[in-house]
Order: structure tokens, then sequence, then C-alpha cells
DNA sequence: ATGCGCCAAGTTTTT
DNA sequence: CTTGGCGCAT
């Protein structure tokens, strides 16, 4: 057979041969996902489909590189649109615009921006902040336009408190962006969205121009992304998804995982295929994924398996504190690389938030251990860098306010905070810009002449900035850097110039534009680089030619795979997030970012924890993850065995410490409520027959209540609950019906199978979920 | 208008 | 330990 057929299993057969219809993949991590969707593209375009009808919609621009690069492999020079969801909007709507009310050069706000205009919105909406911030604010408004809603419908509907502020500021923050010619993220999907509903004809239009349309993460789309998708697969229903719905991870930016589980619904002619063969992993790493996701009640269930060999064991770490644990880590790194012949770049450390990558780092530098830290968008964040963009977003789009104000008095040119602000009255009286505003005013009477001045020599110098607008970038950005006398403005500002100098940053800019420049010879334009650096994404800045260690989130770190993976901080609080254990959906979302992070491990995974760790300034006690001890403990080999068993080990006798959350799924677990001595009376002890042994009669890594209850850290939260399934040694397979009560103390009623109800004590009944 | 310094707050994940 | 916001002195 062909290159295109060749080497294929059965299922991935299936998939690559499907061309015409509706098509859902549910790939299991490392199940070769990628390398069927390429295969399938190029077997679509032997059979005669036109490659620019096909396009295929990813999450970060890596992930469509790497698709590009691999179907450049198997069919060269095919035309096949390639990229992300947010590109492709951005696409559609330079095209558009005016259907929207937009100019073909509107901009795109990053957060950094959209939070500055959400500032003035709410300024200009006058309604009060006190029981709210800028920040729920936005929040509020993003949740609504991920799920289409309009600023009339969020008037209507909101209930709760914040939603009503929220939904006055709405409106106005929409309307100061398109006065601005802007767009935020959301406006991106949103108003392709509604393009895309509003114009029948348009749609019907596009529908056939993209008569194939491919989706990676499926599983990671939001009501947005959803409605646009299903907008062009009407009149030509070939739209194929794949995804994992264990991989899900992006809840809390509106994706909904519904849009997976429900794909089947919505098109009821589809092909299913199944992919669970993972080449990957160890058979050893991919049993602690499974028995982890399992403790998932919202999932389909999936076999993951393997036929590599068994390889080593996963191992559990206990440290002192977070330095004792970067310190280990980078000496086994250190000793891999000299005495087992890895490379650095076998290694990759993930952890839930940037923050925690500090001491890896310093660790690492220590040892002259080269490493890169994947955090691609802490570039663009950087003030000189913005400072810089600013200037450039200013002469693309001259409506830009966020721009204006940021520019109009760096380098300081007697521009003050009040001039600024009589501007904006003005620019919001007569709804103009910000810029528009500044050549008026020496008819602003609230401005003295001595500000209308300065104001007018920046435009001036705006001006003659715009003369060289269609020259390359590079030239614009040093003729820019030059007038604006932009690097002697840092030199004089900056003393503490340390590792990372701001001039060196500059410099590193121009190099960018100089790359972009040669990258498009011809149709280079500063909308499209601007663009470009408005979408980039956090992985994109990740090189994997590159011989380093690897540093990044657990978010990040979806789609990649190392030899050898070590996850950080798998603590309470950290890894369920503080912020994330509201909801039962919340909590599940968390196990899901832990279980991806653990199938990104080839050969070997280290997950680890710490007695203390230095947060906010200060050493605080941690509680291990209650994910932790939902993981097969006889496939892990537990390191610093004295110091692990003070957790794990089981003594019923002793007083015992349970978390709140006990039996309370649905009420946010109470952070300072650890402390709850619970303890046991006569008659239950007299029930206690070492619940340890009850494992060995189960399958390895199904913990029986009487487990959770033996540990001294324990959270279940969702392992029981009303309506979790449940096995009990004797009466057999069952339903939870109720709790009552909580900790040891909990009673729980199940239903069995054969229609006899139970009572147990839940801390003591051999009870297992499955 | 600028610039410094203090205090307070708040820290998830990201297209 | 960092950032951001505010107030005071120049």
């Amino acid at each position: 057979m062909d290159a295109i057929f060749q080497g294929l299993t059965a299922p991935q057969r299936q998939a690559v041969e499907h061309i015409d219809g509706p098509l859902l993949i549910l790939a299991g991590p490392g199940s070769g996902k990628t390398r069927v969707v390429t295969h399938r593209i190029a077997n679509m375009i032997r059979h005669g489909i036109p490659a620019w009808q096909i396009a295929a919609l990813t999450f970060t621009n890596k992930a469509a590189e790497e698709m590009r690069l691999r179907v450049q492999a198997l069919a060269p020079g095919e035309p096949v649109w390639m990229g992300t969801f947010h590109r492709f909007c951005a696409r559609l709507l330079r095209r558009y615009a005016t259907m929207i009310g937009l100019r073909e050069n509107y901009s795109i706000y990053d957060m950094a921006d959209s939070k500055q205009a959400m500032k003035r919105a709410i300024e200009a909406a006058k309604v009060s902040t006190s029981h709210t911030s800028p920040e729920q604010i936005a929040a509020a408004i993003s949740r609504a336009k991920n799920r289409l809603v309009t600023p009339e419908a969020m008037l209507g509907h909101s209930l709760r408190h914040n939603e009503q502020i929220a939904s006055r500021v709405y409106p106005v923050y929409q309307r100061q962006l398109l006065t601005a010619n802007a767009v935020d993220f959301d406006d991106l999907l949103l108003h392709v969205a509604t393009l895309l509903r509003e114009n029948s004809e348009l749609r019907s239009e596009l529908d056939a121009r993209y008569r194939y349309i491919l989706v990676d993460e499926y599983q990671d789309t939001n009501l947005a992304q959803y409605a646009i998708v299903r907008a062009l697969s009407i009149d030509h229903a070939n739209l194929s998804v794949t995804g994992d719905p264990d991989q899900s991870i992006y809840g809390w930016r509106g994706a909904d995982i519904n849009n997976i589980l429900d794909f089947e619904k919505d098109y009821p002619t589809v092909k299913t295929v199944r992919l669970e063969e993972n080449y990957r992993s160890t058979p050893n790493i991919l049993r602690v994924a499974d028995q982890l996701i399992r403790h998932n009640r919202k999932r389909k269930h999936k076999e993951l398996f393997t036929s590599k060999d068994e390889g080593n064991p996963v191992t559990l770490k206990l440290y002192e504190d977070g330095y004792q644990e970067a310190d280990d880590i980078a000496d086994q790194i250190a000793h891999g690389i000299i005495d087992h012949q890895r490379r650095p770049r076998d290694f990759a450390i993930f952890c839930r938030m940037n923050a925690l990558t500090r001491s890896l780092e310093h660790a690492l530098r220590r040892r002259s251990v080269p490493y890169q830290i994947v955090n691609g968008t802490e570039f663009y964040q950087r003030k000189e860098i913005k400072d810089l963009l600013a200037y450039l977003h200013l002469i693309n789009n001259p409506s830009h306010d966020v721009a204006l104000q940021r520019v109009i008095n760096t380098p300081a040119r007697g521009v003050g905070a009040t001039t600024i602000q009589r501007l904006r009255a003005f620019a919001d009286d007569h709804n103009i810009s910000l810029l528009e505003a500044a050549r008026k005013s020496w008819l602003i009477d609230t401005i003295p002449k001595r500000s209308a001045t300065k104001v007018a020599s920046f435009v001036a110098l705006y001006d003659s900035l715009c003369v060289k607008a269609t020259a390359t970038v590079e030239d614009l950005l040093l003729y820019l850097i030059e007038s604006t006398k932009y690097r002697e403005y840092l030199e004089k500002s900056a003393e503490d110039q340390q590792d990372n100098s701001p001039l060196a940053n500059v410099d590193e800019l121009v190099t960018a534009a100089v790359e972009f420049d040669r990258q498009h010879p011809e149709d280079g334009s500063l909308e499209e680089f601007l663009e470009q650096i408005a979408l980039v994404s956090s992985t994109d800045d990740w090189e994997d030619n590159t011989d380093r260690v690897t540093l990044m989130t657990l978010h990040a770190s979806k789609g990649l795979e190392f030899p050898s993976v070590f996850i950080i901080g798998v603590e309470d609080d950290l890894l369920p997030h503080a912020r994330s254990k509201e909801s039962e959906d919340q909590i599940e979302e968390e196990r899901r970012l832990l279980f991806v992070g653990i199938t990104r491990a080839e050969e070997n995974l280290q997950l680890s924890y710490c007695k203390r760790r230095l947060v906010r300034g200060e050493t605080r006690p941690v509680i291990p993850s209650p994910f932790l001890i939902e993981l097969p403990r006889e496939d892990l080999r537990h390191i610093e065995p004295d110091a692990v068993a003070d957790y794990f080990d089981d003594d019923p006798y002793a007083s015992d410490v349970y978390p709140d959350s006990w039996d309370l799924p649905d009420e946010p677990a109470s952070v300072d409520q650890h402390n709850e001595v619970c303890q046991l009376d006569d008659e239950d002890r007299l029930t206690i027959k070492k619940p340890i042994s009850v494992a060995k009669t189960l399958p390895p890594g199904i913990r029986t209540a009487a487990q959770f209850a033996a540990n001294k850290i324990t959270s279940p939260l969702t392992s029981f609950r009303p309506g979790q399934l449940v096995h009990h040694p004797k009466y057999g397979d069952g339903t939870i019906e109720t709790m009552n009560g909580r900790g040891p103390k909990c009673m729980v009623t199940v239903v069995f199978d054969n229609g006899e109800s139970k009572k147990f004590r839940l801390a003591f009944a051999e009870l297992a979920a499955r």
C-alpha cells in the first residue's frame, strides 16, 4: 500500500478512509490522532477534493504548524487552510468587517488592552464597583460572549448581582470597541457567529467555500465556536471533529464538553471512530492515568491500552519544601544527562501555575542545565514592547484608543493625566476616537492652550510616522524608535538593568520584524504583523528542536510528549486549585488536567508534593492533593517512605483530620476547616477489620470507603456521592441514594441492583466506587 | 506634570 | 514576593 495507508491500524484506517459526511474521532492520548488527521487530508486530496475547500481548525498555531508540516510531506504544495479558530475568524472578519460596523484594519485587543477598555466602559456606564471588580465584570461579559449572548439579551436574563452590573457595562463596552475599530478575543468568534447567523447568503456561500471542515480538540470548543462550525456544515455536512472528553481543560474559558459528548445527537448520521491504543506511554504510566480519570463521573469510558513494555514504575515523591523539590528534580535531570546519556530535551516539568517555575529555574541554572520556559506571551507583555507595539497599532488603526492613551505621553512630552481625561470626555461626548479629539484639542475649552500645544506636537509626530506606514515593518519600527527617541527614554528611566534589559528586548522586537518581513516579502503588511502577534499563544514559542529542558503549565502541555515528565505541586489548593473547587464540574476538570499531564510522559513520570510551600511570601503547610489517593498505590513507587506513611498509612484508631467537604461535594470546600477532629465511638471501632486488606480482593487502584477513612488526608469529593455506582463484596452492585452526616459519621443508603436497599456507615462499609 | 514612594491587594489556567 | 494604584513632594 502507499504512504497514506501504510502502517495504520484498522480504526485509524477507517477514519482516514472517511471522506463525506460527519465524522467523530474519539482519540485517547497518544493514539496517533494527528497522524490520522493529516493522512485523512492527504486521502481527501487524492480523491479529487480541491485543497482550498478544506479548512482545518486547531487551538494553537503550534498544532497548525505541525499539521501543515505533515500534510506537506504527504501532499506537497496543496493549499489547505490550517490555523487556529481565532485566526480563521480574524481572517473572515477582515473581509466582512463592514457588515458588522468595523473597518478592515480593525485591531485585536489583547487582554491588557481590553482590561483598559473595560475600566473606561465601567466609568462611562456609571456603575458602582463596590461589590464587584473590573475583572469580575470582564469575566461575566466574556462568559456571555462565549455563549453568544447579546447585550440586550444579557440585560433581560441577568439574575445574579454581578451579572446585573456587567449587563449594564456590556453595551457601553461594545460601543466603545466599535468606535475604536477594535475587537477583543471573544469578539472574533462572536462577530463571525453573528455574521453567519444573520446572513443566510453569506452563510451558504462560506458553507460551500469551506466544504470540508476539520476541528481539532473539539472537546475545548465553546458555544460560539460550535455555532460557527455548525453554520458552515449545513449544506455540506462534511464536518469531522477529533477530541477526547477526558482532556477537556478549558471549561473556565467557556468550553462546553457537551459539544463533543452530544456530537452524535447533532449529526445522527455520524461515523464514530475510537482510537484507544496508546503509542506513547508505558503500561505503568497508562494505568495511573486510567485509574485517576475513572473517578470522573461525567465521561465516556475508554479502554486505554498499549503493547509497550512495562517500563519503570511511576514515582510519587514527597519533599520538605519547594526548594528541595526543585533541587532534587534538577539533580535528577543533571544526573540523567551526565550518567545516562539523556538529552535536556527529554525532560519536561509541569506545574499548575506559572509562578511555580521560579524555583526550578534557579535550580536548573545553578547546574547549568539549559531550559526553556514556555510562557509565550510574556515577551509581548513587557512595557517597552507594549509601548512600541502601541505605536504600531495606532499607525495601523488611528482609532485604537488604548494604544493612544499608552503612547501619547511615552516618552513624556507634557501630556498629563488630566489632559487625557479631558480628551476622553470630549471623545465620549462626540462619539469620536481619542486621536480625533486630540486633533481638535485647540477647540476643547477645558484644555489650556499650553497643554493643547503639547497634544498638537504629539499629533504632528504621529502624522510623520504615518508617512512610513507602508514601508517594511522593520523600517517603520526603526524609524519610530528614532523619531520618538525611545532608546534615550529607556536609558534614562531604567537604571536597574539586569540580565533582561529593556534595550535587548527592543532589539529582539526589531529582529522579529526583520523575520516577519523576510517571511512576507510581498504580502507583508503592518496589519498582519500585528495580528500575528495578537494571536500568539503560550505554546507557540515552544521550540521542539532545541535541546533544553521544558518548563510549562499543565495547560500548555496538552498535545506534547516527553520521555521524562515531572509534575510538581500535586497539592490541595494547587492541583485542584483553590479557585477551582466550587463545583463538581470544576474538580473533574482539575482531575482531567492532571490526566493530561500524566499522559504526556513516554517512559518516566514523577509526581511530587511538599510538606511546606512558600506561597505569597510565607511558608505554609501543605495538604497533599486528594487526587493522590485516587491513584493505584500498588503501581506507584513512593519515595521518602516515612514521610509518605504519615499521610497514607492506615491507623484507624488515631484521631483524624478530615476536610469539611467529605460529603458535601456541592458546597464550596472551605479552605480553613481542615482541622476538625473527629472522634470515633466504641461501636464503630469494633466494626473495623483491617480496612486495607479489602483492597487485595478488588481490582488494583479501586479504593474502598474504609480506605478513604483510614487515610488521614482525604477528600473523595467525587468518589462517593448520591448517584455514584458502587460495589459491595456481599451485596453486589448498587447505587448510592442518599448521604447524611459528614466525615466518619457519614451514613449512606445504597440501593442494590436486586432492589434491596441498605444503610451503611460510609467510613467502614466495604464499598468501592466503580 | 512628573516622579517617587508607600501601602494595599492579590495572585489559575489562555485564545 | 511581586504588581498596581494612589498620594504627596518637587
